[in-house]
DNA sequence: ACCTGAACACCGTTCAAGT
DNA sequence: ACCTGAACACCGTTCAAGT
């Protein structure tokens, strides 16, 4: 439609917000650098003047999504590990509310300014808390593998073509899952079928990240 | 190039063990309906006769992947985290084999029969070790959550177009990786490196285990 | 430097037809 | 029931050309 030019009438980020949106109203398989091109009114292979491919436009969104969940509480005076279980929790929240995003966060390494500054302030929590460097280094990936682990479990479950539905309603979906477990060969997953079923939620989600954090708090 | 006939010449194995080699030989990109199809030798629309579309066939896959482990182990007489740890490990190790794959891991539910039959043996674990059936129900979800978060992180690493490396070189890998870290404003994470580096390995890998199993080891 | 149109080598899936 | 060839509506990426 519009004349081309020399002038630069785009950016990094207005792809990158391009792909969220797709992402959001279309689901992880519509976000193609072709549908991502229309959307910011440019001919796909346009986007290759900002990108070196598909993957780096991804990587940047994840980074961005990272990047949304504020970091300030983490300079907070609260007790440490409070601190870090609301950051969890924000991001929790941050990339569920973008369905078919966790499966992004798990396939490329997070190498992105956002994770680094995440993963530098989470060192900081750890060594005023009294860790050596060693213990806080292992503490961090270990808080990290199960804060995205977690998330990306619970994604998987709903279908990434459509809006992110409530926490109810993931429920909802996974006893629907259980349900369907035959109690005869496997009796001690379909007994247990209501409590993991309400355990992808906040509750459960806490639950481990305290049993990673320490605090251990059932008999081992 | 064969003549078509009505008898049925594969089965859903084989087409499932096709999709493996193409995996393993070729990269997860290159695993499409079409060269899957080619491998068994037959048209790619005739692979919709044994699954109902191409993620059918990727969720049986991961599923053959989780029975690639033996469960044995988990009925043994050594205590119980012993066991579970062991069994991670084999996970670990069978899954990191076929790169690409833990990408597949956490982008579908896991509801397959070995996938089922992997929890139902952690549940007889945990109850026989004397967790109420909720905690073990709880702690059963949080395992599986560390242990496919670790495996997708570490796999994530690597490029999914070649074969899979061993742990040394991942190792290497990530120094590289964090070597580009600029120490001026991540001055943590720059410090803290060579640890990271290292312990994408066996020795964090179950680091993290045992704080999820609950033996801490450092002071919180 | 930034954009375009056109093309290349692919995809997953559906359909009508054959045995 | 299981397979085929042909087609549909897409992909990511590259290239030569325009401003």
């Amino acid at each position: 439609m519009g004349k081309p030019g020399p002038k630069r009438t785009l950016s990094e980020d207005a792809i990158v917000a391009a792909a969220l949106e797709v992402l959001d109203e279309r689901g992880a398989d519509a976000v193609s650098v072709r549908s991502i091109a229309a959307r910011v009114g440019i001919a796909p292979n346009a986007v290759y003047t900002y990108f070196p491919d598909k993957a780096a436009v991804l990587r940047a969104v994840v980074d961005r999504l990272i990047g949304e969940q504020s970091l300030a509480v983490l300079a907070g005076d609260e007790p440490w590990q409070d601190r870090i279980r609301t950051v969890a929790l924000g991001l929790r929240s941050s990339l569920l509310r973008h369905p078919g995003a966790a499966t992004l966060l798990m396939s490329a390494p997070m190498d992105g300014p956002r994770a680094l500054e995440f993963g530098e302030r989470l060192l900081d929590v750890l060594s005023e808390a009294g860790f050596t460097p060693e213990d806080a280094a292992r503490l961090s990936y270990a808080l990290i593998v199960y804060i995205l682990g977690a998330i990306a479990l619970e994604a998987a479950e709903v279908d990434p073509s459509r809006p992110a539905p409530p926490e109810e309603e993931r429920i909802a979906l996974r006893r629907n899952g259980f349900a369907k477990v035959p109690a005869d060969t496997f009796p001690r997953t379909a007994a247990a079928a209501e409590v993991m079923a309400r355990y992808v939620s906040t509750e459960q989600f806490l639950w481990g990240l305290d049993r990673v954090l320490g605090r251990a708090t059932i008999p081992s």
